[in-house]
DNA sequence: TCGTGAGGTTCACTATAGGAAACAGAGTTT
DNA sequence: AAACTCTGTTTCCTATAGTGAACCTCACGA
């Protein structure tokens, strides 16, 4: 055990990984959000219950603050955590692509038991695959195998009632504003038990084949 | 200004939310992080550069470790502050995995601007985050800065009707059943424009910041 | 010119986090 | 069984985070 501790610091080490932590400058990017909301430090003293000086400090990088305190931060601006580390200065490698998709204007792709629309299927190159589905299939028996494919899923019920059968748990019956997220190469197929044929709309994360 | 802020928390509170943040027992984490690695309190503190002790009460939650200290942790473990905050849950390359959420039963995070209700919550270690959003924002104002993260994110209209604001685009009028897809490093922010509050689905990819 | 007040910093003090060492418990070895 | 070892907890001390009050600094008005 010691021997393998050893080994992997050793190893962390020659391969040139960072054992510390970038500076981090929480007190810039504490002042930053402060001023872009035009508060006080009396104000954010109000809201989360630190006092002016302790504020004033972490600001001016003096001290540093105590996880609570940062919860109380956190807590008191309405910020999540990622917002309040994320850098004062992004150096974005931003590239900004957009692909908008208007109700209906997807790549249809009709099945025999499912009718596809594919969504924002202008961008090539994205992480995720967005798409909306007609639910046709009537019955489990429609389907001659498991539907499956690498990565995970999320599906959520836009219209109708669906039976979600998958391989390794009892059918779910999903209403509409439901959802659910699974791994997708577990087997799975969807059916319609509504009198209106279901629609969901499901994103996949696309195979990158964990190196 | 401070008016707004105000009825900003107002809203938030009136909203039934509490303004505070959940538990979150990073000690809990931590030791499950270590038991899970097979580490020792000395293995992590060799690592980290951390007393056996401060570790020993981090754990049994009789400290609130310093931020500084934080940083050690996650420079010293290798892992990044999400992870560490993520609540216990083992991380199984095993396939099957599957969280369903309910309608209205997701875990609510409001914010000045939005609502946010996270959808399956129960599932850590997944590479899509999807949420559902109330769209609170009725005046592109009433951001103080851009809302950017890394990756790329898939939303779509469920109710009402919004505008998109992005950093390097003319502002874009979405309705209902209109989708998008942008890499969401680009700055983003969503006012509505209905008579109700705009509803909106959203799903992020998980940022996998290099290890 | 002098208040006067609001926003921010510094000071002096208290509360608490972090570290070294002692302690306690469970195996192992002799 | 005693001695040793490895692990996690507890103790005690010090370093430092957090607080209220005093103290600046500057804008504004009579």
């Amino acid at each position: 055990m010691t021997a393998t501790t050893d080994q992997d610091a050793a190893l962390r080490i020659a391969s040139g990984r960072k054992p510390f932590v970038e500076p981090l400058r929480l007190g810039e990017r504490l002042k930053e959000i402060r001023l872009a909301n035009q508060w006080t430090l009396e104000d954010v003293s109000q809201r989360t219950g630190l006092a002016r000086s302790t504020l004033s400090k972490i600001e001016n990088d003096q001290i540093s603050p105590t996880f609570t305190a940062v919860q109380k931060l956190i807590g008191g601006l309405g910020i999540d955590l990622p917002q309040l580390l994320s850098p004062p200065r992004q150096q974005t490698r931003t590239m900004g692509r957009r692909d908008l998709t208007r109700r209906g204007h997807g790549q249809q792709h009709p099945t025999p038991t499912y009718e596809h629309e594919l969504l924002s299927c202008e961008l090539a190159q994205k992480r995720m695959i967005p798409f909306k589905t007609i639910v046709r299939a009537r019955a489990f028996e429609e389907f001659s195998e498991w539907v499956r494919h690498d990565g995970e899923e999320f599906l959520m019920v836009l219209d109708g009632e669906i039976l979600l059968y998958t391989e390794f748990y009892e059918p779910l019956h999903l209403v509409q504003g439901d959802s659910i997220y699974f791994d997708s190469d577990m087997g799975h197929a969807l059916v319609s038990v509504s009198d209106e044929d279901a629609v969901v709309l499901s994103v996949c994360t696309r195979g990158e084949s964990a190196a």
